[in-house]
DNA sequence: GTGCGAAGCTACAGCCCTGTAGGAAGTGCT
DNA sequence: AGCACTTCCTACAGGGCTGTAGCTTCGCAC
């Protein structure tokens, strides 16, 4: 029997819906976190909210709170989960004790291997390279704590590269800035145009450019490197 | 006297507001802007609401109605007001015609310009470079054009810049890309981090960099450079 | 077959915001 | 002083969304 309440005229006029198929929480949670993330890759982070996950799913909104907490809980669970395949990614990539005997190969195979992975997963990498637009701040400062992260690990390897490579002798903080913020960007020219900048014209560009950075002492004695 | 609608049971209990002063349309719609910027450098594209800017402003938002269409069409004459500054300044780093003799000192010039105009009016390079967050569709839209354009035009310049150099023999397109996201960053650097990254060490660490960049043709016969 | 508990749904309350009709107030001109 | 016009405000209507109380339904165990 259906209450009313007093101010309630509203007639009931549709059909009650059927139940969704009950699951177990932790399923149920797994199936939320891949209607979220459709959710995301179709409409972008400006439009997701619990309700737009309820309706991607089939569910009501109580189901999705009786999962998670609310939006930024089930946020970060999916950035657990693309955050954690990304982060093994770059682990292989940049292990504890790389093989630096060939400095400048190590850079390209990372770049290569960065390429690679962005490609087979796009939906892992798309969040971290700012191509899903209008994260929230949730999701905004989680990744720019990995980004700080994977860059400080670079710099270190960086740092031993060029000493094992005999220079040039540059500002290897500020150096790791730029070769971390081009990588990202070969990330996004290889997703945003697939085409005209394809992992051989990347990895070759750098191999060229990597070629031309004599390691001998700068002519001009420039700017001493290393970390204030 | 005050009108009633059938089911508005609300009695007046607050004291009308004072009128705002009158003020012309084109003073208006700056004092608008002006507020909307108040609200953007406190709270970020995620707050920003005609609402906001109204309370802002001290006026209701059949006012802000007046002035502007909408948020989208006000956010428009924002970066109208902020973007003109913005390519005001690339155009001078950038002229037309610029004196490519000394192409080194014409990059790290621009740069240092860059730098400078970045720390003048963070106002105005916050949105470009990013840093002020949430940002709406229509600014990303808007920004990432003029993105575009300077890109585009810097990789003209580079290109001629790299003959009068003598090389290295580069991709120059993926180049322009490396150095552009490179510059931009440094522009979040110095806001960011000021103490850390100052204009000097930017400068000094690219100049060290460049000058590491040796012209003549790459030992290995790396790639070709040039546009596909 | 029945009962119980877990999972799902309806309906409610509320917040924040957009956008506008019509009235109120202020200013300038005669 | 009065009138007309311009600018501003109140109140209304509505949308989208969050979050939850209490009811409904389903599935499983006995």
């Amino acid at each position: 029997m259906t209450s009313t309440t007093p101010g309630n005229s509203r007639r009931r006029t549709h059909r009650k819906r059927a139940y969704a198929p009950r699951l177990p929480l932790a399923e149920r949670r797994e199936h939320l976190l891949d209607a979220a993330l459709r959710v995301l890759a179709r409409e972008g982070y400006d439009r997701i909210s619990i309700e737009a996950i309820a309706k991607e799913a089939g569910v009501t909104r109580p189901v999705v709170y009786g999962a998670f907490d609310g939006l930024e809980p089930l946020l970060n669970h999916l950035l657990d989960r693309t955050q954690r395949r990304a982060l093994d990614a770059v682990a292989r990539f940049m292990p504890e004790n790389p093989d630096l005997s060939d400095p400048d190969g190590f850079l390209l195979e990372l770049v290569a291997g960065v390429i690679d992975a962005v490609r087979a997963e796009p939906e892992v990498w798309g969040p971290v390279l700012g191509l899903i637009q209008g994260a929230p701040a949730v999701v905004r400062d989680r990744i720019e704590g990995d980004r700080r992260a994977i860059r400080a690990r670079f710099e270190h390897l960086l740092a031993v590269g060029l000493e094992i490579r005999g220079g040039p002798d540059l500002d290897v903080e500020l150096l790791s800035h730029m070769i971390f913020v081009s990588v990202e960007h070969f990330g996004r020219l290889v997703l945003e145009e697939p085409e005209r900048f394809t992992r051989e014209r990347l990895v070759d560009g750098l191999a060229g450019l990597l070629a031309a950075v004599q390691p001998g002492p700068a002519p001009d004695g420039a700017a001493a490197g290393g970390d204030r």
